[in-house]
This record gives structure tokens, sequence and C-alpha cells, in this order.
DNA sequence: CTCGGTTGTCTAGCAGTGCTAGACTCCGAC
DNA sequence: GTCGGAGTCTAGCACTGCTAGACAACCGAG
């Protein structure tokens, strides 16, 4: 038996290494640059050992996705305990969010912008990405305002950072004035 | 000399059938669809025609998007010129924003999601583009309030109408309760 | 009305993509 | 020590964007 689980063992630590090279390539050099020669020749196995452990690409997207999800999340909260007025925190969760999009281009890509293959908003949601909402929720319900369901409430506020973190990313919006944007936004969206 | 002015009639001709094909394709099977070989099989020329009048595949995303930037602000202007009174104004332009990008999704993302070689937010920005944001700025310019730059606030409503129809396309935010996202964020955005 | 040259178009091909069938090798169980 | 199966690789498919070079058609000059 412990030969099996030894093998299960180096399966998951290569699974995880496909996940940690793929992310690596595709923040060095875009996910395009990702392609399923380059990676396999970076974790050093051939191609068809990508297959063994992902269906496809999309998959391996998928998997840097959840990784990704995970980490915004605990950037936001890490943001957010650092205030204590519901303002000030709205505003830090929303420079945090800007932050990580900025920072990990690729990972933010994987999570919102490219198709892993993920469900979203749905029972079959899987639970990084519920819970990466689920952040967003714990801050930005406070400022909901009377008679706003904190749902809703979120999915707008986060909307917009999304429309703002995209447009900025790809040339869309001038970086500068960035700050008074987010500023404008808490301004005018949180209720407090 | 007539020769030579029916020889580029036709140039131009052929250039708009292109565009139009395949912003066609795009909208019927997606821009992954729209591949150079299935694109001249559907101008009935060889793939190397499309090269004499684009440099590549992002030139003619590019075409397609200029064409759309215009219709976008013509939609835009539409739906503004409808109402008096400022905030319905707001309400409308919104609405109809959503709406283009849902009705014309492989339009919409090649303005705004593809590459298309396109500058943006610059001096030597395209007419049509600049003009779609002035579209926008005409109608939401009267809603920025006080002390707020109306530009600056044009891209902040902009970037969270951008975002909602992304994340919707996208799979990302339910359909449900699509209208009461509209009317918080001109709510709360838009100061009368 | 013919002929040369330009202009336009096509065929064929390159290097790359995601993905897979089938051969092979190696290792644990008996 | 041998056998069977799991694991891995080589080689290849059908596709992608793009281009070099052969070819044909047509225009203007004589």
């Amino acid at each position: 038996m412990s030969v099996h689980e030894r093998k299960q063992r180096e399966q998951a630590e290569r699974e995880r290494l496909i996940v940690a090279t793929a992310r690596e390539l595709a923040e060095q050099q875009g996910w395009d640059a990702v392609t399923t020669r380059r990676l396999a020749e970076r974790i050093e196995y051939s191609q068809p050992v990508l297959y063994s452990h992902f269906r496809g690409k999309r998959e391996i997207i998928g998997a840097v996705a959840l990784d990704g999800a995970a980490e915004l999340a605990a950037a936001a909260r890490a943001a957010a305990s650092a205030e204590s007025d519901p303002r000030a925190r709205v505003t830090a969760l929303a420079l945090a969010y800007l932050d990580f999009a900025e920072q990990h281009p690729a990972v933010y890509d994987a999570i919102f912008q490219l198709d892993g293959g993920l469900a979203f908003a749905q029972e079959d949601t899987p639970e990084p990405l519920k819970d990466a909402f689920a952040a967003l929720l714990e801050t930005l319900g406070e400022v909901a305002g009377e008679g706003v369901e904190p749902g809703l409430f979120t999915e707008l506020f986060w909307a917009s950072l999304h429309g703002i973190a995209t447009l900025t990313r790809a040339g869309r919006l001038p970086r500068e004035f960035a700050e008074q944007r987010v500023d404008l936004l808490v301004e005018r969206l949180a209720v407090v």
C-alpha cells in the first residue's frame, strides 16, 4: 500500500508543479506564452503528462484561477482588517483589489477573464470562488445602505472594481488619477 | 485615371466586405471561429488577399472595433435624447450601453476586450473611440456633481458599466436582478 | 492589334498551436 | 525471475496566423 501512497504523493506533487509553473510562465510572459509544449519543457516532462493531470489547457487555467482566488480573498481580508472605520475599510479593500489585479495580471485574468471551465454564481461554484466573493461581502455588506440587499450591492461594487481593473490594464483608462476614481467610487457607492 | 479610380473603389468595397464578414462570423460563432482561412473562404478570396488590406488579424479586429464604437456612440445618443430628465437620461444611457454589450458581444469584445492594435486615451486615439467616450460624457457630465471633473466621473461610470457587462456575459454575475443593479448604480453615482 | 510589364491573386508551405494514438520501458507482485 | 500493467514518450493529426514565389490577367504604349 505504501508504494501506492507514495505514487499518489508524487502525483499530487507534480500537479502542484504544473500549476505553479503555468502561473509563473503566465506572469512572466503572459498566457499566450503558456503553451503545452513550453509548459511540458519547463516541468521536464513530455506534453502528454499534462493530460494525465488535466483534461486540457483550460483546466490548468482553472487550477491557477482557484489558487489565485484564495489569495485574492486573503488579500481582501488582510486589507479590511487593518482598518476599523467602515468607510476606510472599503477604501482599503478597493485599493487592495486593484493592487492585486495590477500585480498579478495573469492570475487575475485566469480568475475573471479567461475560460477556466469554472462555474460562477451557481451551487456548484468551487469553494475558493465563493469564498472570494464572501470576503468582499464581509466588508461591503456593511455599507450597502438601508433596504439594499448586501449581495446585490457587493456585486455592483465588485463589478465597478473589475471594470476599473480591466480597462486600466488594457490601456483603455489612463493610470493617471486612478486614486481619485477609487475615492469617488467609495464616496458615492458606500453608505456609512 | 478612371480605371485607377474604379480599382480603388473595388478595393474599398472589398475592405468593407472583409470587415462586415469578420463581424458577422464573430457574432455568429465567436471570435475564435474567425480564422483567416474561414474568413477568406466566406469572402470568396484566398487568404493572402486579407493581408493586402490589413496587416493581420489584429487589424481586422481593430476595424470591426471602430465600426462598433460608432454604433455604440449612436446608440448612446439615441437613448439619451429620448429622455429629458437628467437622471432618467443616465438610466436610459446605462441600459442602452448594457443592451449593446448583450446584443453585440463580439463587437463589444472587439472594442473593449480584444487587442485590435488601437490606441486608447491618447492623442492618436482613433476618432470613433474618442467620439464614443464623448457620447457618454455628454450625458454623464451633467450628473458628475459639484467639484468632480466630468471626465473622471464619466470614466468611473463607464468602468462600472463595463464591469457589469463583462462579468454578466462571462457568467460571473447572475442575469437575475440586472435591472436593480443598474438602478442602484445610477441612484448612487449620479448626482442630480 | 500585339506585346511587355505591372498589378493582382493563388498555391503551397512554414512554424507554431492543442491534443492523442500507439509504442515502449520500467517497476512491483507473484 | 518472469509477467502484467502503469507510466511515459515519440510521432503525428488537424488546425492556427502568416508569407514566398509562381502564375495569370489586364492596362497602356507602339
